[in-house]
Order: C-alpha cells, then structure tokens, then sequence
RNA sequence: GGGCGAUUAGCUCAGUUGGUUAGAGCGUCUGCUUUACACGCAGAAGGUCAGAGGUUCGAGUCCUCUAUCGCCCA
C-alpha cells in the first residue's frame, strides 16, 4: 500500500460511514465471545437487563459505555472476558405499557383472558428485545450475544422455581395476612421499596364520636376520614391522664353507626392530633398491629380498584376519594365536624404510575429476609464485595440493618408465576418445581395454581447466577462465577443490588461480584432528571445521528466520578465530537506522510533526537498512569489524561516540530539532522494512543489503526480491539529529555506571547536571541523548531556569559529590547522603537518581587528545622532544586534591569 | 427525625495514600483562510477552592461546627 494523498482522506471524521461497518466486523470475527481458559482468570461482567417496556434511555448507554469500556480494557489485557446482556420482563412495567396498547385498542386484558394476554405480552417482548440489542449494538457494546437471556427464558425461569421452592422449604417464604401497599391503579401489591413517599400539604379532620349509651364524645383526628367506615376502634395511650375514665366505654361510628371499643395502647402517640386515635387494622401498618394485640376485627372497606366496597354501607361504589368528600359533607351536617386543620405529611405513591396507595392488609407471599441478610452485610463489611464509591457502603448497610420482610407476590399476569398450587380437597399447599398434576398431600387432581405473579426483583435478584446457567453446574457457571463487576446506577443499589447479594449467598455460597460500581444519573444541562413529562429527554440515538457513538460515550464519561450524576449538554457532545475530529485530522496528516512498510524497529532510542526522546517518554508516563487509573476504576480521569497528551502535547508540539523533519525529507534530506524521519515514532505514538483510547472511543480508533495497519510492516491482530493494551516500557521514560523540552517548549510561548503583546503580524519573522547555560547544546538542536513555531529568523542561541550579539536594528544596547528570564534560558527580542522602557522596568520589577517573595517562602520553609526532619526527603530536595532556580532567575532578572539602567 | 452528598474560574465539572505557583471543557476577549484539523491555531483575562475553627513542617484534600442546595431512609 503506498501513502494516501491527504485529499483522499475526509477533513472531517463522519462517524455514521464507519461504526456499523466495525461493529459487524466484530461480530463476524467473534470477538465478543470469549474463550474459556482454565488457566487464566476470566473478567466477568452482567450487564444490568434494561426492561423490555421500550427503547434505551440515556442511562442505559452511561452503563452501556462505562461497561464496555471495562470490558474492552480487559479484553485487551488478554484476561478472557464476558460481557453477558440481557432484557428483564419488568413485571409492572411493561404489563402497563402493553394495556395501554390494548386501551387504545379498545379492549382490557380481561377481555383477552390470560393467555391471550400473555400471548401479547410474549410478541411485545420479542419486538422490544430486538430494539434494545440493535441500539447496544450502536453504542458499541461488544457484550456476548450468543450468551443472551431473558427473564423470563427457561434457565432463569427454572432458577425462580428452585430458589422458591427452597426458601419455601427452609421457611423463608411464608404467605400471610399483613399489611401491604396497594397500587389501586396497577391493582398490585407492591414492596416497601416500590412506594416513593411525598411530602403534601393534606387535612388533619378532628371527627366526635359519639359515645354509646350515655352523652358527650371522643374525638379523634385523621388524615383519611374515609377509613373511619373501617374502623374498629379507638385507642388512647394508658398514660394519658386526659382519657383515664374513657378506656373499655363504647363508641359509635359517625355515618354507619356501628359500635366500637376504647381501648389502651403504648403505640399511641398522645402528642398527634387529640391523643385519642382510631384505630382501622385493614388500612393502617401501626393500627394493623394493634388490631393484633388487641384481637380486632379487620374490617375491609376498599375494592382493589379503589372504590368502597360492601362495608362502606352507603358509600360503596364511590371512589375512595369521592366518599371522602362525600363523608366530610355528612360529618358537617351531622355536626360531627369539630375543626380541620392544614396538616403535613408523607403520602405513599407508586412508583410506576404515581397514584396515591393505599395500605391494605391482604394475603400475599413473603420472604422473611433477616436471616438473607446477614450473610448480605458481613460480605460487604469483610470486604469480600467492595463498593465504588466507598460512601454507598453505609448506605448498603445501614438498609440491610433496618430490613423488613418483603413482598413478593404481585396481582399480575405477565411474570414468573408462583408455584404454589392449592387443594380442593384438602386445601393444602402444593410447593413444587415441576407443575404437579395431583396435590401432595391427598392426591386428588383439583388443584389451582396460584394466581399471582413473582416481584420481577425476585427473578432479577438470582441474574448473576441464573444467567450462568446455575443450579445446574455448567462449564459457565464453574468458570465465570463469581463475577467480576456489577455496574450499575446508585438508584437500584437496594432494589436490585443488595438482593444479588442476599440470593447469590443464599443460593451459591459465594457473593455474586467482588466489586460493585455505581455510577450517578444522567441529567439534562439544567440538572434536572429526564423524564418524557418534561420534554427533557435526549435519545441516545439521536446523539449518535448528530454526533456519532464515539462523542456519545465519551461526553458521558468523561469527567465524570463514580455516584456522581452527570449533566449531558450539547457542549459536552460538542467537545466529544471535536475531539475525535482532531485525533482524525491528526491521523489523516499522519497517513498522509506515511512512507511504504514503516517499521517500529527503526526506533533506536539513544540515537533518537531530543522531540522524539520527549515524546516517547510522555507516551510511557501516560500508559503508566492510565494502567494505574483504570485499575483503580478511575475511568473518567484516564480519559482526560489520553484526550490531553493526543491534544496538548503529541498535536499541539509533536506533529508540529515533526513537519519540519518531514519538509527537510522531501528537498532530500536538507534539513540539519535530515538524516532520520519522524514517521516511526509518529505512527508508533498514534498506533499506542489508539489502543489507549480503544475502550472509550472503539469505532474511531479501530477505523484509524486498519488504516494505519496497511502502512506498518510488523506483526498486529486482525482488529485493534483484540490487540494488547500498551503497557509502559521503563526505557522509555527520559527525565533530561522531557526537562530539555520543557524549556524549549517555554522558549516558544514565551516569544509567541512577546509576539502577540506587541502585535507583530503573525506572518512577520522576526530576530531573536536565546540565551542558556547547560541547556544550551540542547536547545540548539531545536533551533529550527523554535524557528518556525515562534516565527522567529535569524534565531541567535548564545551562552549566558556571551555578549549580545552586534548589529541589527534595535541590537545597539539591550535597551530597546524585550526580554524574558525563564527558568532555563533567557529570551531577547529587538522590538525596535515599540519597547516602553517603563512599562518593560515596571514589569521586570513586579517579576522580581513575586520572585523574591518566592524565594522567601521557600528560604522559610528550608530553614524551618521540622520541615526539614519530617518532609520526605525526595520533598525537601525538590524545595532545594527550586530555590536554586529561583534564585538564579532572580539574579538575572536584576541583571536585566541594571541593564535597562 | 436519621443518614449521605455537593459547595473549586462566568457556566459544567476533574482534582484518590496531604507535598511546587489549583486544572479541563464550554463561554468571554485579541489576533489568524500558518498546505492535518475553523469540529481549527496562537495569545489573554478570569479562583481568599462556601464560611469559621482545628490537626499538621505543610490542607482544595483530614477533623469539628455553621450556612445553602440536593438525594436517600423513616
């Protein structure tokens, strides 16, 4: 392949031409899967399975890029990696989403039936799979598909059985009358964790009971008069010296008449309201308990769609909101009102639809989890399972310590089906694996499964394990359990990852992840959550339309810490966007000079010039630093760090000086040290920093190295994404090169400020005379590089002792030059007619002073006899080195001014 | 009520065992069609690191308190 002409090359990258071409190039190669080898230890990740109820949201690419930026990192260290996707049934969710489809339709699922339903659901999740691995697909993500499962699959299907049907066995699953919450709108049970509380601005009512048999009232406060038509009594604390004689009397119920007793309980707060509370146990959790103890009745008073039932007596069929006014109407008529007060409190919502739930104590399916979660806690506080960031440890904790039993089952059709099946004969319980055909116990074949569906949780709470194949021991399972790394948003830390927890232990002994990183959310520029009400939302596939898959994953994670959210603007895509631009203009130069069969064995580093020295030992660091980072996960300031020697050092200084070699070369080797190109080092570096880059930009780095690969005459893998990551070479790094540069790198901001401060035209050359002590040999083979960066001609390099040089306008004394004393050199430049003398002096002063102020400071401290005996001493050396500097600085400062007179 | 976090340049944010003169992107200002790139180049301005106290030779970084904002749990 010879050299490509610049002109063949695109100016500008156009992402859409290449990432679908790469990304099935991948596919074909089979690089996603990984090869399973006994010998090394395998780097694991699962992929948190978005819900099958649409298309991916920003979140879903965050986890998608910070995944397979891990993923592809590992790949590329050699360990076999595996990447599992996968797509949770999300019980709620999608359920709502499809009735909502049939809504429009006309119809309800109970129209359909259950099967008929299911049978929509199954179509649904088919269609929505297929989008949510295409749009992954577009972000990059190189997870395993031939690995891919579902929820809801026979594997993780069977794993839900087993595990229930165990914990059953051992207890941990009980069904019982409690208090639940109950989404009148979704017609569900739902967990403690499935309810957000709200803080409203609601109604204290202060309501008279009337008391039986004799005059005068008890009155009591509440919040939701409504339940009073389920209470079944009133309860007063026993120490509350205000209702001594009132306790065992009888009260009647305002609207339904019915009678109830007074009684005395501790859980009675006598500061809330009057002190005297009523007490409804089907529709409170504290007047649950003292229903308990107190051996109430439990009277019901809601349908599960909200409205009242039989026992709301006049009030049955009105909504629960409508028979609240209703009632409050009659209580003011009856004079039965005494007052209404404005009252703060919590109202518990859904978290999926937002309606106010309702507590209600209905048979459902538990697990008792202390005995889960112990195990959950010790793994955590033994650092078996660390947390990134470490603070979500307290807050992974101090939940586990405070844990209550959870619901499990849910009102619903779409989801893991309870395998409990109830005798008609006998009623006992058939607890089994497989459908059973006949009961258990009796025998007989009249039994009904139970209705209800699993929390999707449950199945989601078994995934790392499930998803490998568990509990039957596959080569999978053996290999690549325990995983490495469970990613996820800090939000489902309770509600996803601390149940892998409890059930990975549970189930296999052993924790499911050593490592958890939570990353923060996605918000818009503004800081506000997206959300499809606000208008906010930005679809990942349409960044990627505008500014292509690399810019999306690294606006994402770049800058960016671990639990902490994340504000995506168009800046931010912006900078992504043109940033792979510079790195694809920096390449197209390259390839551009590009000679045939460039060998990285050409580089011979002792014979190398100083830039090239430079250069390599800066790319070293770099690999160094970024091996230490991304091991340390600190992803966001690895990628700062490539993005900033690509820009500022390998574009801004490199390539720069390296056009003058590569200039030289064409008018046949004219050039002072024209005896050796720069192209070696310049496609070595561009070829190391691709890899650097590859996990967070694939598509750009992949595109570029196949170019790059047709020119390099050594051995390279078929695809820089199964190539080895750099790793630093020792050799490579040269402090006395990167100090030489250093200074020359000074000389030329310094002339080029001069330059802009005395507005000298920029295409004007201009004389100039540098002059250094001990880096004056090396400075001198820079000489042309500080010529034609600072646009300086004739260039002058002397030593500090030699005399100025004579002649030339502007040269007859220092007088009508300006100067610059830089720590390594000093730079003079005839500025003829346009230097102020005063304002120069004014200047070279106020340097002096911030210098001698600097040297104090540093005299202080070396003086000072406990720095010196405590410092480090690699740190009082360097304090040492500085002063000297400093020092030497300031004595030719002062020699420039005695100089201006 | 309990807990956690944030507070660093005009804006958005980095800054990880405490160690030079605190960084980036965007924005602003000045100049530039310099043959890789105007999605660019060169230069500039802009910070008492929320406030107070403490630990330390040394604090943006560790501790205590205060203020403001946000989140989680009850």
């Amino acid at each position: 392949m010879t050299a490509q002409k610049l002109s063949e090359i695109p100016k500008a990258y156009d992402p859409q031409k290449v990432e679908t071409k790469w990304y099935q190039f991948w596919l074909e190669k089979g690089y996603f899967t990984p090869k399973i080898d006994s010998q090394k230890e395998p780097f694991v990740i699962i992929m948190p399975p978005p819900n099958v109820t649409g298309e991916l949201h920003l979140g879903h690419a965050l986890t998608a890029t910070l995944e397979d930026i891990m993923i592809r990192w590992h790949r590329m260290k050699g360990d076999p990696t595996l990447w599992l996707p996968g797509i949770d049934h999300a019980g709620i969710a999608a359920q709502v989403v499809v009735e909502q489809t049939l809504t429009e339709e006309g119809v309800t699922r109970h129209d359909l039936g259950r099967e008929e339903f299911l049978e929509r659901m199954w179509q649904w999740m088919k269609q929505y799979s297929r989008v949510i691995a295409e749009q992954h697909k577009r972000l990059g993500a190189s997870c395993d598909w031939s690995r891919e499962r579902f929820t809801m699959d026979e594997g993780p299907s069977r794993a839900v059985r087993i595990t229930f049907v165990r914990l059953y066995e051992k207890g941990l699953i009980y069904r019982g009358e409690r208090i639940i919450n109950w989404c009148p709108r979704c017609t569900t049970a739902l967990s403690d964790l499935e309810v957000e509380h709200v803080e409203e601005t609601g109604h204290l009512y202060y309501v008279n009971y009337r008391l039986a048999g004799e005059d005068g009232f008890i009155t009591v406060a509440t919040t939701r008069p409504e339940t009073i038509l389920g209470d079944t009594a009133v309860a007063v604390n026993p120490r509350d010296k205000r209702y001594k004689g009132m306790v065992d009397r009888r009260a009647i119920l305002p609207a339904i008449g019915r009678e109830i007793p007074v009684i005395a309980d501790e859980a009675v707060d006598p500061s809330f309201g009057t002190g005297a509370v009523k007490v409804t146990p089907a529709h409170d959790p504290v007047d649950f308990e003292i229903g308990q103890q107190h051996d109430l009745p439990s009277v019901n008073i809601l349908n599960p769609d909200g409205t009242m039932n039989e026992n709301a007596g006049p009030y049955k069929g009105l909504d629960r909101f409508a028979c609240r006014e209703q009632l409050l109407a009659d209580l003011e008529s009856e004079g039965l009102m005494v007052k209404v007060e404005r009252h703060q409190h919590s109202v518990g919502h859904c978290c999926r639809c937002n309606t106010v739930i309702e507590p209600w104590a209905s048979q459902q399916w538990f697990i008792k989890i202390s005995p889960l979660a112990i195990p959950a806690i010790d793994a955590v506080t033994d650092g078996r399972i660390k947390i990134i960031p470490e603070r979500f440890i307290k807050v992974y904790l101090n939940w586990l310590e405070n844990i209550r039993d959870w619901c499990i089952s849910r009102q619903l059709w779409w989801g893991h089906r309870i395998p409990v099946w109830y005798c008609g004969e006998c009623g006992q319980l058939t607890v089994t694996i497989d459908d059973p055909r006949t009961c258990i116990q009796c025998g007989s074949s009249n039994i009904v499964q139970d209705p209800d569906v699993l929390d999707t949780w449950f199945s989601s709470a078994l995934w790392p394990h499930s998803t490998l194949g568990w509990p039957d021991a596959t080569g999978d399972f053996d290999y690549f359990y325990p995983t490495s790394v469970m990613e996820t948003g800090y939000d489902i830390l309770f509600f996803w990852v601390a149940r892998m927890i409890m059930m990975g232990l549970e189930n296999t002994g052993e924790v499911p992840f050593n490592t958890v990183y939570l990353h923060g959310l996605v918000r818009d520029e503004k800081g506000e959550k997206m959300s499809k009400v606000k208008g906010n939302v930005l679809n990942p596939l349409d960044a990627i339309e505008s500014y292509g898959t690399d810019a999306l994953r690294l606006a994402l994670s770049t800058g960016t810490s671990p639990g902490n959210d994340i504000r995506l603007s168009k800046g931010k895509l912006e900078a992504a966007r043109n940033f792979a631009n510079k790195l694809w203009n920096a390449s197209r130069f390259i390839l551009g000079n590009m000679e045939e069969g460039v060998s990285i064995d050409e580089i011979e580093r002792a014979t190398l010039p100083l830039e090239d020295r430079w250069i390599l030992s800066r790319l070293n660091r770099l690999v160094a630093s970024v091996e230490s980072l991304m091991s340390d996960f600190q992803f966001g300031e690895a990628q700062r760090q490539i993005h900033d020697f690509i820009w500022g050092e390998f574009c801004d200084w490199y390539i720069e000086m390296s056009k003058i070699r590569l200039k030289g070369g064409e008018r046949g080797g004219e050039s002072e040290k024209g005896e050796r190109s720069p192209t070696p080092v310049l496609a070595h570096v561009l070829e190391t920093s691709l890899r650097l880059l590859h996990p967070f930009m694939p598509f750009i780095t992949e595109e570029i190295w196949q170019s790059l690969k047709g020119h390099l005459d050594y051995e390279m893998a078929e695809s820089i994404m199964v190539s080895p990551y750099p790793a630093a070479e020792e050799e490579a790094l040269d402090d006395e090169a990167e100090k030489q540069m250093a200074v020359v790198i000074e000389i030329v901001r310094a002339i080029r400020n001069a330059r802009a401060e005395f507005r000298v035209a920029p295409a004007r050359w201009i004389e100039a005379v540098v002059a250094a002590a001990e880096t004056k040999p090396a400075i001198e083979t820079q000489a042309q590089a500080i010529e034609t960066l600072a646009r300086v001609r004739p260039l002058t390099i002397i030593g500090t002792e030699d005399a100025r040089p004579a002649g030339g306008e502007g040269w007859e004394s220092g007088k009508k030059a300006k100067m610059v004393v830089l720590e390594g050199a000093e730079v003079i430049l005839p500025m003829a007619g346009m230097v102020d003398l005063e304002a120069e002096r004014a200047r070279l002063k106020k340097e002096s002073a911030g210098n001698q102020a600097e040297i104090a400071r540093i005299e202080a401290r070396l003086k000072d006899q406990s720095f010196l005996s405590k410092a480090p001493p690699d740190v009082v050396e360097r304090e040492r080195e500085r002063l000297a500097a400093q020092r030497d600085r300031l004595m030719r400062l002062g020699e420039r001014l005695s100089e201006l007179g």
